[in-house]
DNA sequence: ACCTGAACACCGTTCAAGT
DNA sequence: ACCTGAACACCGTTCAAGT
């Protein structure tokens, strides 16, 4: 991705053979370009390693250069350019009529698209401002219910349950041991003595039944998500009818 | 909370009388000194606000002793012990022994603490290990159904499922319009007229006629809270029996 | 042994100077 | 007008030196 670029600090090589031609003056870099480095970036090393030196150098730019090229005036707004372009990727080509079998089908691509960007679930928790994505993917949600006879608050309700439902299961699958400190095998072996520790002493019976309730795998997990998303739809269906 | 401290750079007075006499030194802070001053700090200026530098001014100490004193070895371990800190005040005196009015009154309890934390739901989305009292609230939720006659599969669904119903909404309820950009007048007003403008298109009828989804104030969010709740633990009863 | 001052290698952003 | 180099005011943490 990084092209070589010559070290400023070198002498110029005596002859001007071996002198690299003066490179042609790039087209500068758009905001689609910052943004298509940044969310991969963010997906691999996570959202720490999006500083804007590093994502300059990606970019083979210059720090300042990042905030000209986006056209943002602090790194926050980077991060609302981010959130919204993974908004587009929620969006569900042609949803069913059928308001349950919709909800479904959307939901299962809001936790498939939150897996693949660990960090939005940390930035939505945070203080990102809403954008045209985000806005479209609110209307499709909407959409699979507009033909349910609700009053305005129980519409706003059903949504907001809905939408809270998705991000709170992407929060407990994220902490599936992929994690930077949990993927140091030393840490995580501390933490299951630690808990074996709390488990066998008695205190929690019902942990020590149940388990602590990570998943096992992300089958597990994807499985415990559709479970219970069935179920809030099946109450929601209860007090529609 | 911050004492004066004599300037280093400062000549020392030139009569004794005018110096002040040598502090004793000071018995050294414990490991709860330093997390109750740092909620209260992420309470009030977020989480960005507490920086290791600043949080030793709040205890008029060095920086290096933040470290010694709650014997962290990195900033992250000590956003460990707030988090679990956080977790002893989900836990419940008397629980029902009703599974259903146990898991409300223990999410309803979530629910409240968490908006009086707004940090903590910013922290569980990241890689935080967990603590003793976070498993004391885990094991409270799971002593809440253990009555119910559940296979262990099913039991760790509701389980997964409760919980991220709560942490979902939180998120959800913590975007109403305090955090620090949205509660700049300017930026308030500028998405205002942006979500007009989008409205205003014709491209999102039903955002149009239920509104963006962000509550008019905590109580309509309290209602969509418990309504949400309401429908889930309906939805799990009909699995259930 | 426990504690900490100074230094180090970062960071986001300001601002003046380039083109 | 647009872009950017250098500087500034931070940050978490290392490490050697104190007690």
């Amino acid at each position: 991705m990084t092209r070589p670029r010559p070290d400023a600090d070198e002498p110029p090589a005596p002859l001007v053979w071996d002198r690299p031609p003066p490179a042609r003056p790039r087209a500068p870099l758009s905001r689609e370009d910052v943004v298509a480095a940044a969310i991969p970036l963010a997906d691999a090393e996570g959202l720490a390693a999006v500083t804007v030196r590093r994502l300059a150098a990606e970019l083979d730019a210059r720090p300042m250069s990042v905030y000209s090229y986006a056209r943002i005036t602090a790194k926050e707004e980077l991060f609302d350019l981010m959130v919204d372009q993974v908004c587009a990727e929620m969006l569900v080509a042609d949803p069913p009529a059928d308001w349950r079998a919709a909800l479904r089908v959307i939901a299962v691509r809001c936790w498939e698209v939150l897996l693949r960007h660990p960090w939005w679930v940390e930035l939505t928790g945070q203080d990102v401002l809403p954008g045209p994505n985000g806005t479209r993917h609110r209307e499709q949600v909407l959409a699979a219910v507009a033909g349910l006879p609700l009053d305005p608050a129980t519409r706003r309700a059903l949504f907001v349950a809905v939408q809270a439902y998705i991000v709170g299961q992407a929060v407990f699958a994220l902490d599936d041991g992929s994690r930077p400190r949990r993927s140091s095998g030393e840490v995580r072996e501390a933490v299951e003595q630690f808990e074996a520790a709390l488990i066998g002493s008695g205190e929690f019976p019902n942990l020590a039944s149940t388990g602590t309730g990570r998943p096992a795998s992300r089958e597990e997990f994807e499985s415990y998500f559709r479970r219970g998303l069935d179920w809030l739809l099946h109450g929601i269906a209860a007090a529609v009818d």
